[in-house]
RNA sequence: GCCCCUGUGGCGGAACUGGUAGACGCGCGGGAUUCAAAAUCCCGUUCCUUUGCGGGAGUGGGAGUUCGAUUCUCCCCGGGGGCACCA
């Protein structure tokens, strides 16, 4: 019995697509284009299985849509700036960018040996200068566009990893990667204008149709728009006022008090000759962002001893409390409370006895008695106890409030979003420096075009504290392109971010020097019709790609504002957990055999939990095909996986099982491009009428990226075809016609086996240059239709019927059934229902 | 707290817009082949009941709509995720 030597037939398959370079792809105005992209990873050393599995759903989509006649772009590349490079660095005593480019060399050779179908020639590291000296022409054109500025601001700080972290990229009050709590400082930091593009970042949103709703949902609530008003509040006894964001001016009667952030400027102000007052915001600052501390604070405020006046009640003042519940970032950092209408200012109100006044009843309530306890109104009604607005609903109120405000000149109509614009200042080495020069008589200057780019130094030393680019004896050091006095570069670097807000445009265009990408490239090629990648990028870098396309639309560097059209996310990868008696971790192979192991639940592979499993192991021991057909078999792309080696070995006894079927047939096979018999058998009529229909249902379940259910179908083929008789007529013409269609349908998930068996099959075109199957229409039709019968919804037997059959004729073939007949215990029909060519349902 | 997703055999998962629940695979049981094993092949495998034919129950739980519900509606329970004093 032969056995498939995959190794040798993988490598030689990667070779002569290599040397052919099958993949590498040019614009064609002959063919449809199709951009598939796969998140690129960082370098970090080896692939793990999330890789994996990422690149497999895209290599079987860019295969398959390139059967199919498009012009397919498959390109890879790698995210090469960041943390661990400098952390390794620091570790190992190697420079980050030997470290980084030697574990591009080990991934980039782990990728080939996964039979990936990309344009290598088209490969790009955002670590290199060709690379990002176009993103700092980007950045200067930003700049010039009024989409860049520079403020001091109160920044997260990761006191481990020495540096500025995004409010995206804080978790919990904690530092995305470090995990430890992040502290406030105050900086000088660039930021991109995102804010500026935030209404219709959200309104495109309901356009991006091929997304998951969930993604769509995440970036919706992040955008966070609300539609309110701002009111100036008059301050008793002082010149200015006090602004606020508020989207209940309906509720303006039930005012009672107001509050402002502990770190408003004026609780900053009013604590300077307050010492209870400094110290309740010295206590909130403690606080601080941490999520753990403020889940369990209660609502806690001080009085400032301001007092505002209330713009619609003549002679009625508010107090102003500095609150823990109230966020500077959000609004203008200052609320009225109307404690009838929001839980929290309830609870705050009961807190200090301050007034409850219900303003808003329901339409049935009466408004003399409708009284609030501890839970406050929140749902629409009629407005009571508000003079003017006295049976208006919350809608109406709104609307005629603003109208007065607007009037007197003390508010406004506004709408806020929680979004906030994107900081890209990092105080770190290995990050693509920002372009500007900082002049002792100029201020900032750009860098200017000409200079691009400006690149990192490699000779740096990670021995003292801080930033290296700080450090380095020369680098900083610059004549000001203005004046040309002595001058300072810029020593942040950007958000690593900002690289992969782009690559995806690079890869259209990837060796063009003089430009990031020529506008001629873009407009073919972009947007991504299908982007796939982990969920955990759901907001950030999704986030900042759609900002950044829209601001290079704005700039002129090409014509679209999405970047990617369809969007699929995948889950993780899971494993089952070990533990010995002490409770300590333990590998799967360490855990195999051993006495007294726990096994935990299957959960995310992770080194922590040491569940992992080397992808480089499984393919030296099965083969790049039998991970990937593991990687798609069972689990829908969107769902978790869990890792089994039993799983592995179903996948490995496929591709032995299919091996065998065409290296040593049951049945000579009919020569390739043998025609049809004159008649075929029935069971080789069946078989043919099945491989056409697999075929036009694998196709559907690739449209839909159904993958699990194309290999079920795949495989329910292959069961059928190795039950065929080989006395049937026609049978070993049908067997060719069903083995060839195996293996054009499983060619996308398996590429070397299915090269290698068409090959075997007899035919010279590479499998990866053939088209897919066609169908013949005629024959997914059936003329007889199995059709269930039931008696009162219960199933009693089932008749096969010609399609169509007249109703009638249906019905007294359901009737004299003999299990019906039984069922319906000599009682007559009431009614019976026929859908046609489905069921039939008696109901006695 | 708010929002979203999800719950089907021992396991992963199928089931088109309401129409034969459990495709396909894993695991398990039995058998063939073998000196023996590996590999391979065949049969069985939701549960209860029945010697077999059958019968009954069944898609987290409870109600409802319908001739008919895994699918639609409402309530409850479990699991997962996002956001969070967001005004």
């Amino acid at each position: 019995m032969s056995r498939y030597n995959f190794k040798e037939t993988e490598t030689r398959w990667q070779a002569v697509w290599e040397d052919k370079a099958t993949f590498a792809v040019t614009e064609d105005s002959s063919k449809p284009k199709y951009y598939v992209l796969e998140m690129f990873p960082y370098p970090s050393g080896n692939i793990h299985m999330g890789h994996v599995r990422n690149y497999t759903l895209g290599d079987v989509v860019a295969r398959y849509k390139r059967a199919r006649g498009f012009n397919v772009l498959h390109p890879m590349g790698w995210d090469a700036f960041g943390l661990p490079a400098e952390n390794a660095a620091i570790a190992n005593n190697t420079a980050p960018a030997t470290w980084t480019r030697d574990n591009i060399a080990t991934m980039r050779r782990q990728l080939k040996g996964m039979g990936m179908s990309y344009d290598w020639s088209r490969e790009l590291a955002t670590c290199e200068p060709k690379y990002y000296k176009h993103e700092q022409k980007m950045f200067l054109d930003f700049l010039a566009a009024d989409l860049v500025y520079r403020k001091e601001s109160w920044v997260n700080w990761d006191p481990v990893e020495n540096t500025v972290l995004a409010n995206e990229q804080v978790i919990d009050g904690k530092g995305w990667r470090s995990g430890v709590d992040v502290e406030k400082r105050k900086l000088n930091q660039w930021f991109l204008k995102i804010t500026a593009f935030a209404d219709d970042l959200l309104a495109e949103l309901g356009n991006l149709n091929r997304w998951p709703d969930r993604v769509r949902l995440m970036q919706e609530n992040w955008i966070g728009r609300s539609e309110g008003a701002f009111i100036r509040f008059d301050l008793v006894g002082r010149d200015d006022r006090l602004d606020v964001f508020t989207t209940r001016h309906d509720t303006i009667f039930g005012a009672s008090f107001m509050a402002v952030a502990a770190n408003h400027p004026l609780s900053l102000e009013m604590a300077e000759k307050n010492p209870g007052l400094k110290d309740f915001i010295a206590e909130c600052a403690r606080l601080g962002t941490s999520e753990a501390a403020i889940e369990t604070a209660e609502k806690m405020g001080f009085d400032t001893g301001l007092r505002v006046r209330h713009p619609f009640i003549e002679g009625k003042e508010l107090p102003v409390y500095a609150a823990n519940f109230v966020l500077m970032e959000y609004g203008t950092g200052a609320i009225f409370g109307c404690p009838a209408h929001d839980q929290r200012d309830l609870d705050f109100a009961r807190k200090y006895g301050l007034e409850v006044v219900p303003v808003v009843a329901p339409k049935d309530a009466d408004a003399a008695s409708f009284d609030i306890g501890t839970v406050a109104f929140t749902d629409d009604g009629l407005h009571i106890n508000s003079d003017f607005l006295d049976g208006t609903t919350v809608a109406d109120g709104k609307a005629d409030i603003a109208r007065r405000l607007q009037a007197a000149g003390t508010g406004e109509p506004t709408v806020n979003y929680r979004l906030r614009d994107w900081g890209v200042s990092r105080q770190r080495y290995w990050g693509c420096p920002i372009p500007v020069i900082h002049c002792g008589d100029c201020g900032i200057v750009p860098v200017p075009a000409a200079d691009l780019p400006v690149a990192l130094p490699e000779d740096i030393s990670f021995d003292g504290p801080g930033n290296p680019l700080e450090n380095h004896p020369t680098w900083k050091t610059v004549d000001c392109p203005q004046c040309a006095k002595p001058a300072q570069r810029e020593t942040d670097t950007f958000d690593t971010f900002f690289e992969s807000s782009w690559y995806f445009a690079r890869f259209t265009d990837a060796q063009n020097e003089d430009q990031g990408f020529s506008r001629a490239a873009a407009n073919y090629w972009l947007p991504v019709d299908q982007y796939i990648g982990g969920i955990e990028h759901a907001v950030l870098h999704l986030l900042y790609s759609r900002f950044f396309t829209r601001a290079l639309k704005q700039c002129g560097y090409l014509d679209i504002k999405e970047p990617f059209a369809g969007l699929m996310t995948q889950g993780m990868i899971c494993h089952e957990t070990y533990r010995d008696e002490s409770g300590k971790w333990l590998t799967p192979e360490q855990a195999e055999g051993r006495a007294g192991v726990t096994i935990g639940r299957s959960e995310k592979m992770s080194k922590s939990k040491m569940n992992v499993v080397d992808p480089e192991i499984i393919i030296a021991a099965y083969g790049a095909d039998t991970a990937r057909l593991f990687m798609l078999s069972d689990s829908p792309p969107d769902r978790d996986l869990d890792w089994t080696d039993s799983g592995v070995d179903g996948a490995w006894r496929y591709m032995n099982r299919l091996w065998r079927m065409i290296t040593e047939p049951k049945m000579a096979l009919p020569e390739k491009g043998a025609g049809q018999p004159a008649r075929l058998s029935q069971s080789a009529e069946n078989a043919n009428r099945a491989i056409h229909k697999t075929v036009a249902a694998v196709s559907g379940d690739l449209d839909k990226f159904h993958f699990n259910k194309a290999v079920a179908r795949i495989r329910e083929l292959t069961n059928l075809l190795d039950d065929l008789d080989p006395s049937a007529g026609g049978a070993p013409w049908a067997l060719r016609q069903g083995l060839e269609a195996v293996v054009r349908l499983i060619g996308p998930m398996l590429p070397h086996i299915a090269e290698e068996l068409w090959r075997e099959l007899g035919h010279d075109v590479m499998l990866s240059d053939t088209p897919w199957p066609d169908v013949d229409e005629t024959l997914l039709v059936d003329d007889t239709v199995t059709v269930a019968v039931q008696v009162n919804g219960k199933l009693r037997g089932t008749l096969d019927l010609p399609k169509g059959v007249d109703a009638g004729v249906a019905e007294k073939a359901a009737l004299e059934l003999p299990r019906v007949i039984e069922a319906m215990d000599g009682k007559s029909p009431r009614k019976v229902v026929i859908v046609a060519d489905r069921i039939i349902n008696v109901v006695i």
